[in-house]
DNA sequence: CTGAAAGCGCTTACAG
DNA sequence: CTGAAAGCGCTTACAG
């Protein structure tokens, strides 16, 4: 068993009293706020060292009326998609110099006991929100409190102007389903959607449809269906469509974890991929090469979305200029789903 | 383009001003921290409401000595193996009401120009740290100024008792590598090595030798290579072997992306896994079992270990007491990969 | 180049 | 049950 045994740490004062000048003088060398005396500056880094000295945080935000820190409220941490997300927020802030706060509960902005919110304008500077789960009442009542804010994948309430970055869904899926109908004749390609009101989800849908429109290709509502980026829905939602004996030559998983539940459904009813229907995602998440048959998908700048969306934010929060939305490319990635050698 | 316009918040002053009651009053109901009047209480319930008024948190970490925030050390944020990781400590963290603030830099710990840690005593309660770029005697120097620490996949610097969460490695690997030689009857058995210095894989490298030497199988030199937790070099390992014509009948791939690496690398020359070659894996990502062939492994509860290194720190921080070290299970899981139908 | 002082927005004894 | 006051550890005008 293991106890703390707490323990008392230098302040500003102490290394004022040890160098022998004011805490403000301290404090401009710490900053570099202004100029001090060479000699001045010596003798209060030899204290600041012999104490161990480092700064206290909250005492600066308190007193300098700034955090350090972003926030990012995301709705839950799973799936592949996370971790180049992350890491490109991460090096976003970093290089700004921020630290970040992450909130992946799905009570993010509720109340806690103490009626402070666990993410909220006293314990960052600003905030990156990718989750369905902030309202956009919640949205808005931060944005009209002048707190800066940044979407990712997810457009602003109506009349509000908060940047957000989103990825070339529409094109992108357009591409490839173009892709599919032009280069292996398909004509019956089932969609599987994203969760319900995912806005990724919507753009890719567009994209199908004006694929299958410049191909005349009539929609058929009963080639839809919801997938959630889901590996396991998207997996029952094709297998309902195989019990159903609905014909199919090809199918959009909605994401990468959509194709592969739709892989699975296919094989598990005997279908080969892709000779018998191809299979196409969306993200080109790490593991989408290494797959069977290597997943033909969309590559989506996950990681620099996240980088990007940081870093406008942190603009923001310095009080610059922010593109009010950013769209960043995606490109076809043809591997072997689709029926390519 | 988008500009941010600042704007005045509501302090505890303007609350007890409107509610026509003292500051301290207000921040007895707000934290509901000594008996108030019914009648009172609504007052301030009321101003708060009418004000939108939310505590400000550096105020409260500077007047309270504590942020209600935890660190968390990390080298990267890579793999499959985070997701997981990240969603335990995130649970851990919230059911105790704490936040998690989150360090991925490889330069962490490094002094910024100010002369502020990244993450350090003011800005965190406690510190989770998940990385080999803490050096020990920076954990020491942490320790030693009582400052709560949990270590995740790394034993303590000698003498400092300082908790730690880790799995059951050898005994796990042990009884991978002994169903390869029992079931299969491997006998020639690669082992790729992690990261130098990594103690996970330390641990697995015994279990593979005592698994070995427990069926009179002697240990051969040429059979261990570097495959550092990562698919490329895993890959490049196996290849190398090959090339210099070593006979194989299994290789252990150090850990899942190890045992990809592997796959690859055998297919890629011609041999099939397993008829030829049996590959295993460690920790059994999500992706395992989706493999072609899908993967024998050992799972590993990362998302537990996350949550409970966590709990841990959390503990430790509110001034109980905590296990000096928790050696999480492992369980084999046999898919096809190791040869098995 | 340097210091004294006010103030950031809270919590927490101390009185009553 | 309630208030006045000190203090948490800084930053930042204001003087000099």
């Amino acid at each position: 068993m293991i106890a703390q045994r707490p323990n008392k740490r230098a302040t500003i004062s102490d290394v004022a009293k040890l160098a022998g000048v004011s805490i403000s003088t301290v404090s401009r060398v710490v900053n570099e706020t202004a100029p001090v005396a060479d000699e001045t500056v010596q003798q209060v880094r030899h204290a600041i060292e012999t104490l161990d000295y480092t700064p206290h945080a909250a005492a600066r935000t308190l007193a300098g009326r700034r955090t350090g820190t972003i926030g990012l409220l995301l709705p839950e941490i799973s799936g592949a998609f996370y971790a180049p997300m992350l890491r490109g927020i991460e090096a976003g802030a970093l290089e700004a110099g921020f630290d970040l706060l992450i909130h992946a509960s799905s009570a993010v902005l509720q109340e806690r006991g103490n009626g402070s919110l666990p993410l909220a304008e006293h314990n960052v500077d600003g905030l990156l929100v990718f989750t369905d789960r902030l309202t956009d009442s919640e949205i808005s009542r931060l944005y009209r409190r002048g707190f800066p804010l940044v979407l990712l994948h997810r457009t602003p309430p109506a009349g509000l102007d908060i940047p957000c970055v989103t990825f070339e869904n529409k094109a992108g899926t357009r591409r490839l389903i173009e892709h599919l109908i032009i280069a292996h004749g398909c004509r019956r390609i089932g969609f599987l959607a994203g969760p319900d009101g995912n806005e990724d989800s919507y753009w890719r849908e567009l994209g199908y449809r004006e694929a299958l429109a410049a191909h005349g290709i009539p929609l058929d509502p009963s080639l839809r269906s919801v997938g959630a980026f889901d590996e396991e829905q998207a997996e029952a939602a094709v297998a309902a469509w195989l019990r159903q004996g609905i014909e199919l030559d090809a199918v959009f998983g909605g994401d990468d974890e959509g194709a592969t539940g739709a892989i699975q459904a296919l094989q598990r009813a005997g279908r080969r991929v892709p000779q018998d229907v191809a299979v196409a995602g969306f993200d080109d998440v790490p593991f989408a090469r290494l797959m069977t048959p290597p997943l033909t998908t969309v590559r989506a700048p996950i990681e620099m979305a996240g980088q990007q969306a940081a870093s406008q934010l942190i603009t923001l929060i310095q009080g610059g200029e922010s593109d009010s939305s950013t769209l960043l490319p995606t490109e076809l990635v043809i591997r072997r789903s689709c029926g390519c050698a």
